[in-house]
RNA sequence: GGGAUGUUAGCUCAGUUGGUUCAGAGCACUGCCUCGACAAGGCAGGGGUCACUGGUUCGAGCCCAGUACGUCCCACCA
């Protein structure tokens, strides 16, 4: 059978993951391994696969893998957000194009429409999931609004509400005139726009004092309820206890005083309106401030407002302005920069308004998982993130976990017709308390239940839990076998968001952390350092590059170069790096695999052979144990570094070239059985990054069975290397490599066989090798010599001396400089260490095995420049 | 504005307790090479005053202070 010369990833990536899901390796179920537990960050149910989730899910991929492989009961449980915001607006908009309005649906029939979407798209991207090679266990698959998540929400919410932990209280939000909505902060643009700072004077009651107030605002002047200076300020000190008199309204507010008011902005004096700005509102809670809302929802002035009523605010900005200006009270205006927030869905300008929300209260419930970061107990990787995770929690607000929406967890409170309100599961539970309250309710009372449902994150910060069924079914085999989780692997933009609150519900409902490391990934950007986003448009579709470069030159393309916590600058460049690595493997499977189709001939394993498997085996386990301690450090770019030179540099560099037969021979049969073995090692520490072809290799290689699969196969021994076995290789390369240089500089022809000579009593552990070395560098053999040969090319390789025997044809100058410049290099170096031997304090301050330590290197230094030397008077050169 | 964090080869990053065998890796770059696995390749090279300025020390990429620039999070000043 002809194998290709390339790798061909498309014919070989969804025939593997068939095999893994028939044979159902992903599968997990409780039993008496470790268990090795993930769970997904459940990605937006209708979104599609973007360039962070590749990088997410790609290294949880790799970690679970190598988990398996390590023998743990591996499982990765996957699953779907309902992500209220983000779904509701697609379908709100996916309705719009339909020519419906929500507005006119009810509830009902708009979460009619909602599921059906869901159904429809929902569920998309775990698809896209299995094309990255992601080995969840697919049976567990869940979603935040399925049945039993919902209850479990609901039943939390009811819990923290009898705690006294969920209270309900007024709150600014942001609200979009145009939408008629509340919309999240993060929906909230903000640009700079040119406007104009109005200074507006006041009257002072009962005087003809006049006091400057200076506003981008003029027409919520209306809404004033106070006019506030900073208590130091001298300029209005005899104002202090007076009243004012709004203009227009006619109406008198007090003189309040409060350090917020900077003295140096506008007139050091500020208008105070609760209704219509979030630090008027929280100036006017300190201070009992009455709020007058003077808007409607859609942004026109309100009959509270007394004056404009019915119109647009901007319009009456406007003849607010020239009605100021008519009775005397505009001082003057001037151009302004100044922020201002546009709803990201209807680019209308965002109103703070005042509105009733629920609010979980974070001081004491976030305590525990404040502490157990700061112990350790849960890890951050990287640790600088520790820092932010602690300023955040030490200064955490109130949680607001109400939202303005339908697609959700509906807030199970019922309200009767006074606004009275108790917090029940249902209507029935709902009415026995109202009835239990007030001997006046009847069977035939009116209520109704909230309209809001709750915060996505009120649900997905439960995800480690009740992904088990932790709520549904306490105690239950799974929860009580995968909780805590090892493993969690997101984005730092959602530590406070996500991972904060999933530790907190963890210490708050089963007594214990969620999790125990939280790897925090990067974001994904472009060469222009921009974010990676659907709506730049600047990011490449995940599927088009698994397409082109293979899924494993995908994954390995975006861990080499991100280490955690660091952004990832992204560049299809490393998917081809990534790709031309998996070509490298493919192309050294075809060689071996040619050595394994005639390996009967010649039993008999030469020592050179002999000697390269013992090295490369040794050397195998050596890099295993460093792989493993970069594993345990979560360094995943090195980790695949590691691998990366070991099988490209080592392996297929070095090691094949050197049990390389020649021309026309054939490899003995217990090289090549050892050879294969190494291969296998290093597919199996390859396989974690490149699932596919380690798999394809693997079954190439040996008759396997359907159970045989490289991810259930055992992740290689560590050991150690024997200094003798490394010592001697490396001799080796470096002789090498000094041929194959001398070669080079002086142009002679690898073609043409070169006569070596080893200087007898030097080191001579290149031995085994120098069969090998003949082959690699055309040496046509190396014979012992007790002088040293002045009339040749002298080489240093390990300790040991050897002389090329080719002085008539290379460059005997060049040759003299580039020893003069090492004599150079290594006489600076002694005067250093000289320098320190000699001064009194390093002698006496510093520890004897730094001392012992610098000898050395004095006596190893001066021993290079004295051969270095005769080196160069060999050469002819002026021995100095 | 508050907090965090960073600045090491053209690019992306390592550099553990200060000790010139630590100035390193990969990619990119340069030169040579179709040699029976691989040109998506082989071999050999070049390249950095470790942001800047001071300080501590016998000795600083590593410790301290300041400066410059960058990034992130939070709050966004009427």
């Amino acid at each position: 059978m002809e194998i290709p010369k390339t790798y061909d990833p498309a014919s070989s990536e969804d025939r593997w993951y068939q095999y893994w899901l028939e044979n159902r390796f992903f599968k997990s179920t409780p039993d008496n391994r470790e268990p090795y537990t993930i769970v997904i960050p459940p990605p937006n149910v209708t979104g599609v696969l973007h360039m962070g989730h590749m990088l997410n899910n790609t290294i949880q991929d790799v970690l679970i893998r190598r988990a398996r492989m390590m023998g743990k009961n591996a499982c990765w449980v996957p699953g779907t957000d309902h992500a209220s915001i983000a779904t509701e607006a697609k379908v709100v908009a996916m309705l719009k194009e339909k020519g419906i309005e929500k507005k006119d649906l009810s509830r009902e029939d708009f979460l009619k429409h909602a599921w059906e979407w869901k159904e429809k798209y929902g569920g998309i991207i775990l698809e896209q999931l299995k094309k990255l090679g992601a080995s969840c266990d697919w049976d567990r698959t869940r979603f935040t609004m399925e049945d039993d998540l919902s209850e479990a929400v609901i039943d939390v919410f009811i819990d923290l509400f009898r705690k006294g932990q969920i209270y309900r209280g007024t709150r600014m939000v942001n609200w979009d005139p145009v939408g008629l909505t509340a919309v999240s902060d993060e929906e909230v643009i903000y640009k700079e726009v040119d406007s104009t700072l109005y200074h507006v004077r006041y009257q002072v009651e009962g005087s003809d004092e006049w006091i400057t107030i200076a506003t981008t605002r003029p027409e919520t002047i209306l809404g004033d309820t106070a006019v506030c200076v900073h208590p130091s300020d001298g300029r209005y000190t005899h104002l202090h206890g007076r009243r004012i008199i709004v203009p227009i309204a006619n109406r008198s507010i007090p003189l309040i005083t409060d350090e917020y008011v900077a003295m140096d902005f506008g007139t050091g004096a500020l208008k105070v309106t609760p209704a219509h700005d979030l630090n008027d509102y929280q100036l006017g809670l300190k201070h009992k401030l009455p709020s007058i809302d003077t808007l409607t929802p859609d942004g026109k002035l309100s009959d509270a407002a007394g004056h404009y009523i019915g119109e647009d605010r901007f319009v009456v900005r406007k003849k607010i302005v020239k009605d100021l200006d008519a009775k005397g009270h505009l001082v003057k205006s001037e151009p302004y920069k100044s922020n201002v927030g546009f709803s990201e869905r209807t680019n209308a300008v965002i109103e703070p308004r005042l509105s009733m929300q629920w609010f979980l209260k974070m001081d004491t419930i976030s305590k525990p998982a404040l502490e157990n970061v700061m112990n350790d107990n849960i890890r951050l990787v990287p640790d600088k993130f520790k820092n932010t995770y602690r300023h955040w929690m030490e200064n955490v607000h109130d949680w607001c976990i109400s939202r303005q929406l339908w697609w959700g967890q509906r807030i199970p409170a019922w309200y009767d017709q006074h606004g009275d309100y108790v917090v029940a599961k249902t209507e029935q539970e709902a009415r026995t308390l109202f009835a239990s309250r007030n001997k006046d309710f009847t069977t035939d009372t009116i209520i109704h239940q909230d309209e809001d449902v709750l915060d996505t994150w009120f649900s997905s910060w439960l995800w480690p839990i009740s992904v088990f069924d932790g709520f549904k079914s306490p105690g239950n085999a799974d929860i009580k076998y995968y909780y805590p989780t090892n493993d969690l692997v997101t984005a730092p933009e959602i530590l406070f968001f996500w991972v904060a609150r999933m530790i907190i519900a963890g210490y708050e409902y089963m007594g214990e952390k969620p999790f125990t490391n939280v790897y925090l990934t990067g974001i994904v950007r472009d060469k222009l350092g921009r974010k990676m986003s659907k709506s730049l448009g600047n990011s490449p579709d995940p599927l088009d590059l698994i397409a082109k470069y293979g899924a494993d030159g995908v994954r390995t393309g975006m861990l080499f170069s991100s280490p955690a916590g660091n952004d990832l600058p992204f560049d299809e460049s490393l998917c081809e790096q990534g790709r031309n690595f998996a070509n490298k493997i493919w192309n050294a499977f075809r060689l071996i695999n040619n050595w394994q189709q005639h390996a009967t001939t010649n039993p008999i394993a030469t020592e050179r052979n002999k000697e390269s498997v013992t090295w490369l085996k040794q050397h195998i386990a050596n890099e295993t144990a460093n792989i493993n301690d970069l594993f345990s450090k979560y360094r995943l770019s090195e980790a695949l570094m590691a691998v990366y030179r070991l099988v490209w540099d080592d392996f297929c560099s070095w090691y094949l070239e050197l049990i390389k037969p020649d021309m026309g021979g054939t490899l003995d049969d217990v090289t090549c059985r050892e050879t294969v073995q190494c291969f296998e090692a290093l597919l199996k520490l390859l396989h974690p990054f490149m699932p596919f072809i380690t798999e394809e290799i693997w079954h190439h290689l040996a008759q396997r069975n359907q159970k045989e699969s490289i991810m259930v196969s055992s992740w290689p021994q560590e050991g150690v290397i024997d200094p003798k076995t490394q010592q001697a290789f490396n001799a080796m390369q470096q002789l090498v490599s000094q041929v194959r240089n001398i070669r080079k500089s002086s142009n002679i022809p690898n073609k043409e066989p070169l006569r070596m000579l080893h200087l007898w009593g030097t080191e001579y552990s290149i031995q085994p090798y120098s069969e090998a070395i003949s082959k690699l560098c055309n040496i046509s053999s190396i014979e012992e010599t007790s002088d040293k040969q002045s009339h040749m090319v002298p080489i240093l390789a390990g300790s040991g001396e050897y002389f090329l025997d080719i002085k008539e044809q290379i460059n005997t100058e060049e040759e003299i400089a580039k020893l003069t410049k090492e004599i150079e290099y290594v006489q600076g170096f002694l005067a250093s260490v000289d320098r320190k031997l000699q001064n009194e304090r390093f002698m006496t301050g510093a520890k004897p095995e730094v001392i012992a330590l610098e000898q050395k290197k004095k006596s190893d230094a001066e021993e290079k420049i004295q051969v270095l030397r005769e080196q160069i008077a060999g050469l002819g050169g002026n021995n100095r």
